[in-house]
DNA sequence: ACTATATTTAGAAAAGAATCAAAATACGGA
DNA sequence: TCCGTATTTTGATTCTTTTCTAAATATAGT
């Protein structure tokens, strides 16, 4: 099998739930039972949307315990960025 | 019926098929036939993603006898490069 | 009015994504 | 090893999106 590619960055970013989970891991990596409970959905779809986002390089996750930390990666973010760089006014470079 | 919203800026960029048409419209602008000519997809597929492109104003367009021409809109840009510079390493502001 | 060209709209099929409940896995502690 | 907590995986359901063909609209020229 192959390894379904499925999601990349544009699709991750296109879910809101999974915006609204990267702007909470900007202020500090969250296990995934507190971003669980940010949200009106169950920890399961969570769990989903965090797959996508890790799939496609947008965050990171470290066990700790039978814990999950999430944080940022910065990296996921550099495509969609260069790409929208091209359309900003008044742009630099 | 209130006028479906539908597509939002994100849902519009997760396409790539779009994302390329607004890379095509960033040299100059192009009528609908045009454009259409550069995928392999149908007259109507291309003015279907041209519809969800406008709805989220990320293209304008202006008749021109039997033509259409569509060009940039970069307003449209701006909700989703500010969310982005939040992620942006070494970020000013 | 009729025809040709350019494009969109409507309707339907197919593929993809979001969500949930239930089962499975991982870890640490008694 | 058995139990409890945290989280993911699986399978089903539903909603959304992509795409096509066919029909409709808009415009200009004859």
């Amino acid at each position: 099998m192959p390894k379904k590619a499925k999601q990349d960055v544009w699709g991750a970013l296109a879910d809101g739930t999974r915006r609204e989970i990267l702007l909470l891991l900007r202020s500090r990596p969250h296990t995934a039972g507190e971003l669980a409970d940010q949200f009106e959905l169950t920890a399961a779809t969570v769990s989903h949307h965090l797959a996508v986002l890790r799939e496609c390089g947008l965050v990171l996750f470290e066990r700790r315990a039978q814990t999950l930390i999430y944080s940022l990666d910065t990296e996921g973010f550099e495509e969609a960025s260069a790409y929208l760089k091209l359309f900003a006014r008044g742009r630099r470079k």
